[in-house]
DNA sequence: ATAAATTGGTTGCGCGCGCAATCATTCTCA
DNA sequence: TGAGAATGATTGCGCGCGCAACCAATTTAT
């Protein structure tokens, strides 16, 4: 069967889409520096902050951040390190353990989340028309969708 | 000044975005894999293919695969032993290097690019509406347009 | 013409993260 | 109840890539 190939529409999208997304994550983890923090922390606190008790079990944060298990195991090392976040066993079930922001954890998260804020407005979504975020809301959560059915 | 937070829109655009740019990626690289290549190993191959000889100077194609030079240099030594590429040096010029791509580069290529462009479609472009393809082009080209102004 | 600055590219090193193997704890079921 | 399977998490290892330091070749300034 004969290739399929893209539209210019298509390959102007896809392109635009590839090369800038590379670009605009570096750029937003860049503004992250003066607190210390990078991408993947931030949204490890993120997360933490959002859940009940303001803590996870480690398994269900890994999924959540897309991480395998070993990957935030060796990601932890660094925000405990920094006493931003803290371990602790499950009384119930031994082998679990949970993640917890600390307050430390949150001040900083708390002074962060503004600036970080400010940046996606900056560089994403500020540049958009009302169309265009939708658009981007319901593309990008078909394709999510799509992935997950996938498997 | 109080925080501009997004709104419920612009919330779901960027988490959606954020989300699931990770998984998609992953999944395109994965579908790679059979063709022994990465997405960065695809890229420079794209890239070359492209370029007038079928080759580029090194710090060229460094921009343009948003690498630095060391990044370049090292991931070229993958493919470099598999034959997929091949340097030489310049006349003119004694600093520069030129990567080209080889025969058996080309092969290679030509073999995976429908592959990895039905992927793109399977997993993309073929679940949006013309009017979201659109948007995404647009979307990102603004982006685009916005950080290389920013620096 | 030659010293200094610039440019192109490569190394030393460290970090983030995935995979496979491993350990500890809990569950299953005969 | 006791052996084996399953589950949650951590370690050994390798790879990709950025930063800083470096080397080589060229350009600039005097």
């Amino acid at each position: 069967m004969a290739t399929n190939w893209l539209s210019p529409q298509e390959l102007t999208a896809w392109r635009a889409y590839i090369e800038t997304t590379g670009d605009l994550l570096r750029a937003i983890e860049h503004e992250l520096e003066p607190f210390g923090l990078d991408r993947g922390d931030y949204q490890l606190l993120a997360m933490l902050s959002e859940a009940p008790d303001q803590q996870l079990r480690m398994s269900e944060l890994a999924d959540q951040l897309r991480l395998t298990r070993s990957g935030l195991t060796r990601r932890m090392e660094g925000v405990l390190k920094k006493k931003l976040v803290s371990r602790s066993q499950s009384t119930k079930d031994g082998r679990v353990v949970y993640a917890q922001i600390t307050a430390k954890g949150m001040d900083l998260l708390k002074t962060a989340a503004p600036e970080h804020l400010k940046t996606v407005r900056r560089l994403m979504i500020d540049l958009l028309s009302p169309a265009e975020v939708k658009a981007l809301g319901s593309a990008f959560g078909k394709i999510s969708e799509n992935l997950s059915k996938e498997v």
